[in-house]
DNA sequence: GCCCTGACCGCCA
DNA sequence: ATGGCGGCCAGGG
């Protein structure tokens, strides 16, 4: 994991240079990332989840920016990140809603009616 | 600084 | 289960 965190960070730095973008040198986004990056496959977390984990408890808007903002470059598992209790947070029908469940559905993960079983949630603990 | 806008959350009718 | 609503917090104009 000390590696993932590596390898995130290597990728966003340069961009981070040549970006003249949002937050370029935002600790609190790269805390996000890093989370996120950590989810395992087949398991979901929601975006105040996310935030707890990162040191941001009470930002679960900030996982969402986090999330919106991130550079393709960084291949984030943003599928994994749901709503509260698990559900897609997209319009039911819209082009990301289908997206986000034919991802998880390709990781074995069920989804019905934009939700997906409690225990496919991760309670995180310590990064 | 003021106001509006979210890939949010939790309570409550 | 379900929609409504206020609370939250950072960005952007």
């Amino acid at each position: 994991m000390a590696r993932a965190k590596r390898n995130l960070r290597e990728l966003w730095q340069p961009l981070a240079k040549r970006r003249p973008t949002p937050a370029a040198e935002n600790p609190a986004l790269e805390a996000i990332w890093h989370v996120i990056a950590m989810i395992p496959r087949g398991r979901v977390c929601s975006y105040g989840e996310v935030a707890r984990a990162a040191g941001l408890p009470g930002h679960a808007r900030q996982s969402a920016y986090a999330l919106r903002v991130a550079p393709k470059e960084l291949h984030l598992p943003w599928h994994r990140v749901l709503g509260a209790g698990g559900r897609i947070v997209f319009a039911a029908g819209s082009a990301s809603f289908r997206e986000q469940a034919r991802r998880l559905r390709s990781e074995g993960v069920r989804v019905v009616n934009g939700r997906v079983p409690r225990e496919t949630l991760l309670q995180l603990e310590q990064l």
